[in-house]
DNA sequence: TCTGGGGTCCTAGGACCC
DNA sequence: TCTGGGGTCCTAGGACCC
């Protein structure tokens, strides 16, 4: 049977996420900041009408949002997870071959369908996802996920598609593929655009009909894996299980550059505190720590930057060993004289919590340590992030992350349920 | 004053071994 | 004075994604 995919992906998913519970904000520009408030990462299509570009720092365009009414919002992650969620279980109810991508888009198998009218398919999922949700979805439809990615773009930017494009019910493919850059197929970046268009190759059509030759030499195995799938040949299966992860990061930007070690350990340290609850979730253990710090790349002084990785005696997904580890490695690659910007601790060669391998003269009561991070995850879980930490984490936090903007956590917090007034 | 965070995969090159 | 070839493992760096 051949594959057929679906793509479903929320469009302007953080901002439409803002404004389903704000319907003052219909038809309104919309920017959401990264944290920090410092780069824009979603805009409404009104903001994107204005000119604001994907990842423009917010101080660059202040002027244009005042002038324009843009609604600011910092990102308020618990409320997108949440409505991520909704969405992909709405998805589950259509078809149960899903891959969940990424957190505003899934990949559905369609194969096994028997109706051809994949069209109205789209429009019926489409259509009650905004009803159960209230976030609007665009569906591509395609034998490839790399096609269904450029179908999904047309039904985006299409307006009489009404949001569903099916290509395999498109009469003129190759006229369509002949108008799509090669920028907006997935798998080219910047790089790759510049390399493609000095050999004169601008559009996807293009891209389908290069040489094989020469498109495994300059993009190798991926690149002509990506040629193939234009072509129509599936090379990307559908990963309904994902595989187990490879590393887990907590890396941030402080929110106003630090200086000293103390204020450095304590970053660190809540760093490292987050990184082993995400571990703890995923049920793994970790044997590998790497911390990092740098300064700031865009302003004059003195830059610094540095990476340290520590291999532990024994796998664990103890909060207190972990940040024993990573404390020890960024007094390691500390260095007075500088203003540091950034941190960050990555957990590595992760293995299952339940198999990772016993140390035969580890002192330590194992036990003892399950227990106390249980009770620590359970109570942050019921009574907010952050509720109980580690001393070392600080008190004064000088480097915590700035939210200027932050709209309500109104599906996961009871004080902040939206309340409806006749 | 103010420039995000968290991932994956592939490749090249060095160390080491037989 | 001669200095092959193949395999594995590891790391760093580069590419991409959202």
């Amino acid at each position: 049977m051949p594959p057929i995919f679906a793509l479903v992906d929320c469009n302007n998913f953080y901002a439409s996420c803002e404004r389903v519970f704000n319907p003052k904000l219909d038809g309104k520009p919309i920017v959401v900041l990264s944290n920090n408030d410092g780069c824009v990462v979603a805009r409404s299509n009104e903001a994107k009408a204005l000119g604001i570009a994907m990842g423009v720092p917010e101080f660059q365009i202040r002027p244009l949002l005042r002038a324009h009414q843009v609604q600011v919002f910092s990102s308020n992650y618990t409320l997108y997870g949440d409505m991520s969620q909704r969405v992909m279980e709405t998805l589950e109810q259509f078809c149960p071959d899903l891959e969940i991508y990424s957190i505003d888009e899934a990949f559905l198998s369609l194969s096994g369908f028997t109706s051809r009218n994949f069209t109205k398919y789209g429009r019926t999922i489409r259509t009650t996802v905004k009803r159960w949700t209230g976030l609007p979805v665009s569906v591509g439809i395609a034998e490839t996920k790399t096609l269904a990615k450029i179908a999904n773009r047309v039904a985006k930017r299409t307006p009489d598609t009404n949001g569903v494009f099916d290509l395999l019910a498109c009469p003129d493919r190759d006229a369509l593929l002949g108008r799509v850059p090669i920028e907006d197929v997935w798998g080219i970046g910047r790089n790759l655009i510049r390399l493609l268009n000095q050999h004169g190759i601008m559009t996807a059509l293009q891209l389908r009909e290069a040489d094989d030759q020469w498109i495994r030499k300059h993009l190798g195995i991926v690149g002509l894996r990506l040629v193939m799938e234009l072509r129509g040949i599936s090379c990307l299966d559908l990963e309904e299980c994902p595989a187990p992860k490879q590393s887990l990061t907590c890396s941030r930007a402080f929110g106003q550059l630090i200086s000293t070690l103390v204020d450095m350990e304590e970053a660190v340290s809540s760093y490292t505190s987050r990184v082993a609850e995400k571990l703890r979730h995923e049920r793994l253990a970790a044997t590998v720590v790497t911390v990092c710090l740098t300064t700031n790349e865009f302003k004059e002084g003195p830059q610094y930057s540095n990476t340290l990785t520590l291999k532990l005696p024994i796998a664990t997904d103890s909060t207190s060993d972990l940040i024993k580890s990573a404390l020890q490695g960024i007094r390691t690659i500390y260095r007075e004289g500088y203003r540091y910007k950034k941190a960050g601790v990555t957990l590595t060669g992760l293995v299952s919590a339940s198999q990772a391998q016993a140390d035969l003269f580890d002192s330590q009561d194992r036990r003892k340590s399950q227990r106390l991070m249980s009770a620590l995850d359970a109570v942050n879980d019921r009574w907010g992030a952050g509720t109980l930490h580690y001393a070392s984490s600080g008190i004064h936090k000088a480097w915590k992350t700035q939210f200027q903007h932050r709209s309500p956590a109104y599906t996961t917090d009871w004080t902040a349920l939206p309340i409806v007034t006749a």
